[in-house]
DNA sequence: GATCGGTCTTGCCAGTGTCAAGATACTGTG
DNA sequence: CACAGTATCTTGACACTGGCAAGACCGATC
């Protein structure tokens, strides 16, 4: 129970930390168990008494990503009274989020790298879905027409992690259309929520 | 220029094929240069003369993978007169392409592992863009305020994509709320894209 | 029919994940 | 304080991987 144990303070903390950086540096195909630990200097085998497998220490910092989410998304929340302007806030935390841990969102869904179904891991999603929810059921209270709560938190949810995922993609699409480069991504999930917000009703 | 061509018939081809399936079965972590090799009956280094390395064959199962999107999406645009309606219709088809291809969507947009600067890769790109912009931009035509089709189309794309990445964790979440399971994923395509082209005035 | 370029194979190397066994340091108990 | 026990980490081994170099083979061209 003590701080301080053997070699390391906390290697376990330690590792997360450094595979994250490792995967914001060569993405998350160029991630390697014996590279992580050769960063934290120790031996080859050393993740393996804390994480089991590759898996279980992707798992780790999958669910430092969800946790890192939340808290942005929650700080983002805080102060902002009407509901459909707090979601627009809560979208740019996401994705600006996203982008300031690279490393760590980077695998927060990869379904081939994490086991999605380690408790921790589904605690820490139900926690950051339940902020969006919250919120989205509040508009859902002022609409003209019923909004399908589920439904309008999963459409926010993926309209953020898409764009996450495609930002690049449309930078790149948008010079070569000669539209020049989009706005930065926080802007441009504003303007994505301001949408979505308005199609809530 | 003859179609068959030493062993066999056109090994380039079915490379791409079995390497798509291997990873429909295994995920994009489980891909192996070795193993498809294997799988197509071929020493374990001749995938490398038509690819160069494995980032160039998971390059073209993208590339493959941008295609059958395009495809799909042109594919259920047709006939549709109402602009709205068909951007509707053209969700529901990406969603459900990617479900019907898994292999291939699944490393589609993966910045780690595949060449995104490739000509051909960009074209496809362009092209399956291209089809949601000219939809949008019809819609755009029909709308009270001005809609910025550029931005309006990155939405629903990256609505959409994020709908394939997280449609699982949509599931688990659901039952884990005692929600029950969501509609087909193709259905809550439909329920996305609806509430987004209304937001889009 | 010899030559030659494109296609594929064989062999090799460093690097990887995982397992088993051993060494080391901390912890609690007498 | 001694000693045993446990958690932590190291060492060593194995099969596997991607990439490279060298060679063998096929098919077509002169």
């Amino acid at each position: 129970m003590n701080d301080k144990s053997y070699h390391h303070g906390d290697l376990a903390q330690e590792l997360r930390l450094v595979a994250a950086d490792l995967i914001a540096e060569r993405g998350a195909g160029g991630f390697s168990l014996r590279e992580v630990a050769r960063r934290a200097g120790v031996s080859h085998a050393a993740p393996t008494h804390h994480f089991g497998d590759a898996t279980g220490l992707l798992t780790a910092v999958a669910i430092d990503a969800l946790r890192h989410l939340h808290a942005a998304v929650t700080n983002a929340a805080e102060g902002i009274d009407d509901p459909r302007r707090r979601l627009v806030a809560m979208g740019r935390a996401y994705v600006e989020a996203s982008a300031a841990h690279p490393g760590h969102c980077a695998v927060a869904f990869r379904h081939d790298l994490v086991n999605e179904t380690d408790p921790s891991y589904l605690e820490a999603a139900d926690a950051a879905h339940g902020v969006f929810f919250a919120t989205v059921a509040e508009i859902a209270e002022t609409t003209a027409e019923p909004l399908d709560v589920g439904t309008a938190t999963s459409l926010g949810w993926a309209t953020m992690q898409g764009l996450v995922e495609l930002y690049s993609n449309m930078e790149e699409i948008g010079e070569r259309h000669g539209q020049g480069s989009p706005p930065p991504i926080g802007t441009v999930a504003e303007q994505f929520a301001e949408i979505i917000v308005k199609g809530f009703g």
